[in-house]
DNA sequence: TCAAAAGTGTTATCCTTACACCCATGT
DNA sequence: ACATGGGTGTAAGGATAACACTTTTGA
């Protein structure tokens, strides 16, 4: 029996994998390659053991290269390495080489200009479109999610009731409430149910079929991406928005100058929630985050707003909890 | 210059790391190798590519291989790749190798039966003596650790403000809150001020030196652990205690039976606080996630306690949070 | 009868949520 | 004047934290 450990020296390969994210008042985006034409993919890049002291400073490196800004807030997400998941293999010659992806949530200000022409900036509800929350329930959950959902719990007696709880508890059915920060439980759900369209390669790909082609309505079960990658952003979404409730971490999204409906509405974006107006800048002004410059901008329609600053020093201050998203009721 | 992908794939390998935590009412206890003569290390293992088709899978088998039981809650805490903080290889012939590795916390119901000799259960207080404030504020902060820190600090008058804030902040001094999540925020504190053994000895093998044996005193800064093992079981610690207040997984750790007392102190060893006994009560029946059974134990010295189970079908019925640990003042 | 641990009732306080309302500007 | 969005006061409800207290056993 070979020795386990030269074993797994010689057929890994580590790949780094990035969850840019801005926002603006309407939407969150993600900075994708390879959009236009074909499948999205989030920018990856390989982990250069010699060159780079460590993970985090090899992402910062490869994204500025490719991109030609500097990515500031930086966190680790998750190291996905599940076989037959991965990024199938630029063909090589590499017979059984296996994938191991350290995927990162990096949070950028503004959508930057980028320096490659595949590159850009791409709405994340697009992917999520059961994610958004703001206009009300999506309409795509009531009308192709859950259907489609109880259908798969009915196949499997034996699991019935367990994925029907899990249904009800992921996608708020059955006045359950609806929880933003699981979107990777609604995710994997759709993929176990073989709703999504990645489901339905890695199935594919595993029995060495030819994958059929746009497998799953875009405007309900939202559109694909390569690899796991959908997965991995469904968990950047998951950490961000339960993030943001005890981390200032959302002023890493907003310019340096905003008004407090312009900072709601930020939040309000990225958790896919309509907040409280006057709950919301209580308790913002309770944490002592930010500050007013006695500054007022001109707007259109509507008396001028005040301008306020993120006081960074507070983050030296105390504990520095984060902005208070109230559970929605049903 | 060469490809950095196929660079890529030579000469890393991918280890797994896991912190088998068990507790009773006294103390949690980490599951570690070798600590009787040499320094203690946590079980590690290498991921085997070819075999397991996932992280998760290659880390259960091998814990099941090398202790003889099997774990049941598992999950991944962290990917750590820092150049000199990461394992000195055993001399084996292979130069620059790099060595990533995979932390994951595994939680066991009780301290089952080791099949190694060399595998032992270990108080995790022994490692961190300053995260046990159920007696009150440990000695060893105001005796040796802010000392230390305030010394240190004032060594580089420019970070000199910002890292008293720091120190205040984690270490809870001049009237902060103490919050026992901090826990790896701590251990860096002190690893980056150099006062932990670990830290000299990755200086002194940066440097080619040979490490002092011995470094600082394991009665305040807590007994070393090999290569940046500590960093992982703090890791490990921050995560525990801030996902038994919204996760159930303090029954993880728990017997199938047991009375509320025993539950919350548990509890109480885990988060390192002292809890107040009604309020823990009132907290947990309104989750529903415990159910009395009508029978008692005979205990000594004291009025008979009734017996609890977990209810795992409360797993399904709703959202499911967990036990509550109120921030302690000052 | 006393110590020790189990278990309960009640209250003060704070935080969250929500409603209703006023203010300043452009058209 | 009035539409639009900015900004504020206050009250209802619920959760938390703390108090004091009773109950049941073994020594």
């Amino acid at each position: 029996m070979a020795d386990p450990a030269s074993l797994a020296g010689d057929r890994i390969r580590i790949g780094l994998t990035a969850v840019v994210v801005a926002a603006d008042e309407a939407t969150p985006y993600v900075l994708v390659t390879g959009g236009a034409d074909g499948l999205a993919s989030l920018p990856f890049g390989p982990f250069d053991p010699v060159g780079d002291p460590t993970l985090e400073l090899s992402l910062r490196r490869w994204v500025s290269e490719q991109t030609g800004f500097d990515i500031g807030y930086v966190e680790q997400l998750y190291t996905f390495g599940d076989r037959g998941r991965d990024a199938p293999l630029p063909a090589a010659g590499q017979g059984g080489m296996r994938s191991i992806s350290v995927g990162y949530l990096a949070l950028t200000p503004e959508r930057s200009d980028l320096q490659r022409d595949d590159a850009r900036w791409r709405e994340w509800y697009r992917h999520f479109p059961w994610e958004d929350w703001r206009g009300g329930r999506p309409a795509c959950i009531g009308g192709a999610i859950a259907p489609a959902l109880w259908q798969w719990a009915s196949n499997d007696p034996a699991k019935q009731e367990a994925r029907r709880m899990r249904i009800r508890l992921s996608f708020a059915l059955d006045g359950a409430p609806w929880n933003e920060e699981r979107a990777l439980d609604r995710y994997e759900l759709l993929y176990e149910a073989g709703l999504t369209a990645e489901a339905a390669q890695d199935k594919a790909r595993q029995h060495g079929l030819c994958p059929r082609e746009a497998f799953a309505q875009p405007e309900a079960f939202g559109a694909p991406m390569a690899s796991d990658h959908r997965r991995i952003l469904a968990t950047a979404i998951a950490r961000l928005r339960a993030k943001i409730k005890y981390r200032p971490v959302i002023f890493e999204l907003t310019p340096d100058l905003f008004t407090l409906s312009q900072l709601q509405r930020v939040v309000e974006s990225v958790s896919g929630l309509e907040l409280h107006k006057q709950n919301f800048r209580r308790l913002l002004d309770r944490t002592g985050l930010v500050e007013g410059l006695g500054r007022f901008e001109a707007r259109t329609g509507g008396r001028p707003a005040e301008l306020f600053r993120f006081r960074r020093e507070s983050l030296l201050e105390r504990p520095a909890g984060g902005v208070n998203v109230p559970a929605p009721r049903g």
